[in-house]
DNA sequence: AATGAATGAGGATTCATTCAT
DNA sequence: AATGAATGAATCCTCATTCAT
């Protein structure tokens, strides 16, 4: 019915398309937050039509939903904890607190869109912010577990308190470094804040013991 | 204010006008984003036509910078900085931060959408989210000028350091709160974030005296 | 931003934009159905953009459905009931019955697109045809008392079951003449309808006396 | 049917797709009319994907032609023409609109789709009308021919116009119970509507005759 | 000071259909 | 006999904005 379009249709591979799909609409939430992103934008980058990313993802939330879930994958596989037992409680903060702030620069799509999501508020709750909070609480428990070892005498809430602490700050530096870009430099503000966090654990063991 | 008797039925009142569409923007834009504020919600929520919001702002835009600046000056005006001069440096960083958690649980529309300006990036840059930026400096040079009074011996760039990060924990433990709600008691969170000022601040001044 | 165009921008007219949307609407809804009714469809046929009829009515359902309301009272004005309380009873029942004819012929829409609405159904009900039969009803009742006056001693159910009667085989043989057009004729149908609703009335009067 | 033993799981079967298919698409053509009824909810319902369908029909047009025809034929299967040549007209004539009142309450579906189509118009008319309007033809003859064995005496013209009116009657009754549900019972309907027709019959015996 | 009406661009999503496998 | 993937056109509707009054 149609001409049979001059460039060859290229051979249907879904598995393909649906990471190219992602990869754009990381790429564009990442920068556009979830309003922002629509499947026009999405479409062009990824060189699909519209219609395609609706093959593959049910709707715009799904489709983000998974972007969120992708990213973090990411993200939590670049973060290998450094570190083993025998080194001292300092040197172990301080190298996790590094390699936060390394990964975090390395792949900021995923907690930029997420704080993104985090920040709005919408009349239907998307499943890309509930699927934020959920894999951050993952991490969240990830993270406590490590502290719990560093300070073993502290109680539950003395380590989810710190916890709660270590990820603001860590939420806010990402957020400085966004707004100042490379007049920011992450490193001491890192040290810093590990040695915030070393103190806070040091205090809660001396208290509590 | 100027309203001379209560009984008479207020007549067409810029003055009265613009505020409304202001209040109505900002409670809007607090929760939905830039690009989850469409002129007809905030017209709706004002009751003005969308065409009166335009006789008293330029474009969505103008209005959008119009909330970020009077949110920034109502909550400036909140933060009345405690204690004076005689007190102990530990009790000033503390009161100072007790103040802030307070007036960011009283006003959060303020930095809620000032966030999400800045986590958002497009192609023209949206005044409103130059005018947080602005606003946000003029906010941290008060504050570096406080730290500094509290770190005589410190240089610049020391004194630079800890403002950023006590801006950055101060924004994440608001995101945090955001999150958490009523499980989230900002407090002693606010406390341990006071506490590590401090000790900040006096490990520069022995570092460089 | 854009050129002002070339044809001056007529000036603005609400009350005639209206109905010039409901004509060019009730056109298309009458011929086509509601799923077949497309905005662009009844923008075309009425010169102006999509958006504009989304500035008189609400959405498509709300624009239906005064589409309906609007040919009802249209419709029913066209009604007449004819012939006065000394003439015949059959000679009124076969003078009625033409005068539907008559006006069915002459404005089909309300009753082709309310059929079509009453035998669709959808998960939730457009609010044309909730529209639809409510007039339907209202049109029902005042047959229901003409038919009353003409066989006084007949009981409440007996006149609703002729009433129903005479407005089932009226609606059937308006579709029989949209199937057949031309080569059905009307008038011996409704006389044969108005005969057979004179003898069930009197046989109603008979029985029931 | 074709299924030798119960156990085996049935591998694929062109004719039991065919047949899931077409009940699928009936009943969603009965319920949502021709532009309602959408191929993806096809396939949802019956559970092959949608290009299973285009394997099996040409295109939505065929696949609806088909449900039609299909319809029609159960329906005609149910209606079991009552009565035999030495029943008098009256009892013959009831019996028969009882029947018809019957198959119209129990497969609904031939006539409900059937109907929207007939008052639905599109530019170009789809083969499933036409096929409803030729089977419902068939179905007219067939009546025809039954009302002039009541009838002998009566001309051609006579006859067709009481088989106009009783099918005409028939479709609306079936609308006003589509409309009314429980609170519209259909007998003493069509018991008013065999009434009407046998005193035709009879009145046009004696004119002609 | 205000507003009813209008409008083109773009929003998300569904459509019927095709085609390579 | 069937299907996963793709696709252009069309769907309804909202967008920011303008303009005559």
């Amino acid at each position: 019915m149609r001409e049979p379009r001059g460039e060859r249709k290229r051979r249907a591979n879904g598995e393909e398309s649906r990471r190219r799909i992602l990869d754009a609409a990381a790429e564009v939430a990442g920068v556009r937050g979830y309003d922002g992103t629509s499947i026009a934008l999405v479409s062009e980058k990824c060189g699909l039509p519209a219609s395609s990313i609706y093959w593959h993802f049910k709707n715009k939330d799904d489709l983000l939903a998974a972007v969120i879930e992708r990213s973090f994958d990411i993200w939590a596989d670049a973060l290998t904890l450094p570190g083993d037992d025998t080194d001292p409680a300092p040197d172990r903060v301080a190298a996790l607190a590094g390699q936060v702030a390394k990964t975090l620069l390395d792949s900021p799509d995923f907690l930029r869109l997420g704080l993104m999501l985090t920040l709005e508020r919408r009349p239907e709750e998307p499943s890309a912010r509930r699927m934020f909070l959920q894999v951050r609480d993952t991490a969240r428990a990830r993270l406590a577990a490590v502290l719990a070892t560093l300070a073993p005498s502290a109680d539950r809430d003395a380590i989810e308190l710190v916890t709660t602490y270590a990820i603001a700050a860590a939420d806010g530096l990402f957020i400085a470094k966004e707004i100042g870009g490379d007049s920011v430099d992450l490193m001491p503000l890192f040290d810093l804040h590990a040695r915030a966090l070393h103190d806070a654990l040091v205090r809660l063991t001396t208290e509590t013991s």
